[in-house]
DNA sequence: ATATATTTTTAGATGTGTCTAAAAATATTT
DNA sequence: AAATATTTTTAGACACATCTAAAAATATAT
């Protein structure tokens, strides 16, 4: 059985190890959960003793397969929870993150899975961020948001943060999809309305719309 | 704050103080959480000092108004998720009991009264166990299901499990609506169908509908 | 009402996760 | 390469929630 604390020891160190391949550093760890070298030292050593880490003294750490899966899936559940309250429960990108970190933690099996269905098997959360699936495996690439991207640049439309029928009635109508390259043009400083580029044409999105849409570069 | 284990607590107190205004034993709670008495002497000391419960050595527990509140949370909290789960994502009434014991936990008061919106204000949760609102105020009527009710006897419409479009025309077609008061007056031993009889007229309904009524008494 | 049984509390121990302070190992400077 | 600085680990302590075993209080039976 894996703890709560263990858990978010997983998922930082699966963080942390992101860049670079090196093990991550003691004092890293420390800094990111906000506590004492002396504490990590010592989870450090439960999680190698369970087969989680690989932990060689003064040399830092690294997960093992077993876990970096079990990391993989907090930051599914994670992940998971963050879409649900923003496109369910009226919560606000910026509000989800305290809530999640609570959620995450819930164990059953089933309910990740019949969520992730609930959801429509969303591929990013609400900050573009993606979502690993039950193996663990996700693209690497976080989307962006549009209004984020710099004028001549191009990226394919991955993700979409609003995903009422509405909305996507208003893509559908002006043929925009999931996949599609797009590149964008200009950014008009009065409204932050967008001018952008598909395969197929040229138009103008409002700062509204263009706030619902994800690329990724 | 109030931990985990406090909740737990204060939950099992209330749920066993419901009946009687006598206090309640530290065995009865032991019992109740499968612990040892003296672990229990050591929590409502705690819950005592947090002003949560009022304790007299030797003669039991009963909680503050400030305890009831806190444990008509916990309770709204774990029923709430209970629809949830049954609803949303495919759990029958029987596997969320467990992970209504997790999730009754999560602390976000925004997340609690979003859900309770998202999911229409139910008033009771799979079972037929009355949700306590905000300030932990409830019917205090168990519901119980048609099939379940002696023949002859009649009760108030008060809860649908099923909230399905398809299940909520039925009703509508057969002139039922919460609140009707309902007589049984027969099962059909060969499939169950049930007749009832409502102010206006009588009617058949079978085994799949009336899974879904249920009456208080 | 005294003896016996049951319930409840106290005292002291254990495991988890954290901490401080000091020691050990590694890295950096000159 | 020796001295200094930084990082990491160890040792010992603490809070929380639990436990066992024994003592104290209350309840029941004769």
């Amino acid at each position: 059985m894996v703890t709560l604390s263990e858990e978010n020891y997983l998922k930082t160190i699966y963080h942390l190890g992101k860049q670079g391949t090196i093990a991550v550093s003691t004092n890293a760890i420390a800094d990111k959960i906000e506590t004492k070298a002396s504490s990590v030292t010592d989870m450090i050593k439960k999680l190698a003793d369970k087969n989680l880490a690989n932990y060689i003294k003064y040399q830092g750490v690294s997960l093992t397969n077993k876990g970096r899966l079990a990391a993989a899936l907090v930051i599914r559940k994670h992940r998971l929870w963050e879409v649900f309250l923003v496109n369910n429960l009226n919560f606000s990108w910026d509000e989800v993150h305290e809530v999640a970190e609570e959620l995450e933690h819930i164990k059953s099996l089933k309910l990740v899975d019949e969520l992730d269905a609930f959801l429509e098997f969303p591929t990013h959360d609400p900050h573009g961020d993606p979502i690993p699936d039950k193996d663990g495996n996700y693209s690497p690439i976080k989307s962006i948001n549009i209004l984020e991207i710099e004028e001549g640049k191009e990226g394919v439309l991955s993700f979409v943060k609003d995903s009422s029928d509405v909305f996507l009635k208003y893509l559908n109508k002006n043929n925009l999809a999931l996949g599609d390259s797009i590149k964008v043009l200009n950014v008009e400083p009065f409204d932050r309305s967008l001018s952008i580029e598909t395969k197929s044409k040229k138009l103008i999105i409002s700062r509204e719309a263009a706030e619902n849409l994800y690329l990724s570069l």
